[in-house]
RNA sequence: GGGUUGGUAGCUCAGCUGGUAGAGCAGCGCCCUUUUAAGGCGUUGGUCCUGGGUUCGAGUCCCAGCCAACCCA
């Protein structure tokens, strides 16, 4: 062992060097400190001066190691590459690779900015069930958990849609909440089993104040966190680089306006045999048993939304995919919604949201008929007390993120996302002897 | 659900047509002491993801499985 010693300590913010000499420290405090190891967390005292390199550092009369780190960080020039650890032991990740945790910043300020901007406009925040008797307000499987002493099963809530409308009901005009839905599905880079949603309804107002809202909204929290409306993102291949801009108005077309211009003029008008044949001409396969608007509904799944890079609202889509929307007036086989589309994915539905108690009652039974759902049965009395005309939308917050910071995986904007189990945990290790 | 790619030391990675499992970093020991990932010398460390099979011999070839990423459905 030497005379001296040079460290770096660092926290969140920074870091700064430090210097030991053994005839400041003493014998035993500098053989210590030289065998520190990486990770190590302590504490120093000393004073500043500049080294010849002209850095400032603490020169050391004094340091208490407060805690040990039995285990090493992650190799310091590559940093943790195993794509696997980085999302098992996300710790190691945000030690390793400060644009991660970069990441993770920016996404609670972009949450930040959503609650400001709609706190700023009179919409309170609300919290509603996470377990829920009945899985409502989208088509999708649930989760199944059970509670003792109630003896039944529950639900993890799929979608907080029906007892924010039951609020509506209950006179709050203006409610929203951000919180975790479940959906028991596939796993993939756009899709975790548990995501956050941001759901918003106001009364009074129809979808097209739910348009007005999110070009506003969006544009605004770009603003606020990134200073900028013009998103620069890699596409999928990684190599070409295309920008998003935010700034408003965004365009705003129908399904079906959509469908004509990128598979067939009239193609909606097509029998059912016919759509079919199209679809499987597209590569579609599995499409069987659809019915006329689940084809259809395929064909823009795979030929338009790819193709929608720039912020589009996709409005009146047919009334068979929105049980929970207000039938349109120009076109009732549609219904008064849009779906905001940017980058290709959707980011948030909206509709004219169904407030006619007997409407809703059958459109719910329709579907009822071929999905696992169940009727909602305590929805649709407090619909029958009267709930005031209303828009709403549903804002997927991890794709915003995902949009807004540039992530080509869910899995980079969401701190631990869900894998696999391992059986087998990480070897142990040796404790080192206290007296070093 | 299907396809492709990957899994080798704590970390980052080599390992060719099958022939005794390697490097760098980290660790440990010694030497040096104003360094900007990396001073020098030495050294410890392996269920080659798991289980079968082929073979005199398997990290390598074959089969099945596990985990992950990506693509497709």
């Amino acid at each position: 062992m030497g005379k001296s010693v040079f460290a770096d300590l660092r926290d969140e913010t920074d870091r700064i060097q430090v210097y030991a000499q053994k005839n400041v420290l003493g014998d035993e405090a500098f053989a210590r400190f030289a065998h520190l190891d990486l990770g190590d967390i302590l504490g120093v005292e000393g004073e500043l001066f500049t080294t010849r390199t002209g850095e400032l550092t603490v020169k050391i009369s004094s340091y208490t190691l407060v805690a040990k780190a039995l285990r090493p960080p992650p190799e310091k020039w590559h940093g943790l590459q195993d794509i696997e650890a980085r999302y098992r032991q996300r710790y190691l990740d945000l030690i390793s690779h400060p644009e991660a945790g970069a990441r993770f910043r920016q996404r609670s300020r972009i949450v930040r900015a959503l609650r400001r901007f709609l706190d700023d406009r009179g919409f309170l925040e609300v919290e509603t069930p996470m377990m829920q008797a009945i899985a409502g307000g989208a088509a999708a499987k649930p989760f199944v958990t059970h509670h003792d002493a109630l003896g039944c099963d529950l639900y993890l809530r799929i979608a907080p849609e029906l007892f924010l409308k039951r609020l509506l009901v209950g006179g709050f005009e203006r409610v929203y909440e951000i919180n975790r839905n479940f959906r028991n599905e596939g796993i993939s880079r756009r899709h975790n089993p548990e995501f956050t949603m941001l759901e918003v309804y106001q009364a009074w107002g129809d979808f097209q104040t739910m348009m007005t809202l999110a070009e506003a909204m969006i544009p605004a929290v770009a603003q606020e966190v990134f200073g900028t409306l013009d998103i620069v993102h890699r596409a999928a291949d990684g190599a070409s680089e295309k920008v998003i801009h935010l700034a408003p108005p965004w365009e705003r077309k129908t399904w079906r306006e959509l469908l004509d211009h990128a598979v067939a003029p009239g193609f909606m008008d097509w029998p059912v045999e016919k759509k079919r044949e199209k679809a499987q001409h597209l590569g579609l396969r599995d499409i069987k048993g659809f019915e006329d608007f689940e084809v259809a509904n395929q064909v823009f799944e795979k030929v338009v939304q790819p193709t929608l890079i720039q912020p589009i609202f996709v409005t009146h889509l047919p009334k068979e995919l929105v049980p929970l929307a207000k039938t349109s007036k120009e076109d009732p086989a549609t219904v008064d919604v849009f779906e905001l589309c940017i980058n290709g994915v959707e980011i948030a539905p909206g509709y004219s949201e169904q407030n006619d108690p007997v409407e809703q009652r059958e459109r719910l039974l329709a579907q009822v008929g071929h999905e696992t759902q169940k009727l909602d049965e305590d929805f649709l009395v407090a619909l029958e007390h009267g709930m005031p005309p209303a828009g709403g939308m549903g804002l997927g917050v991890d794709r915003l993120v995902m949009l807004l910071t540039g992530a080509e995986s869910i899995r980079d904007v969401i701190l631990f996302p869900q894998l696999k189990p391992l059986d087998d945990s990480l070897p142990p290790i040796r404790i080192p002897e206290p007296n070093l």
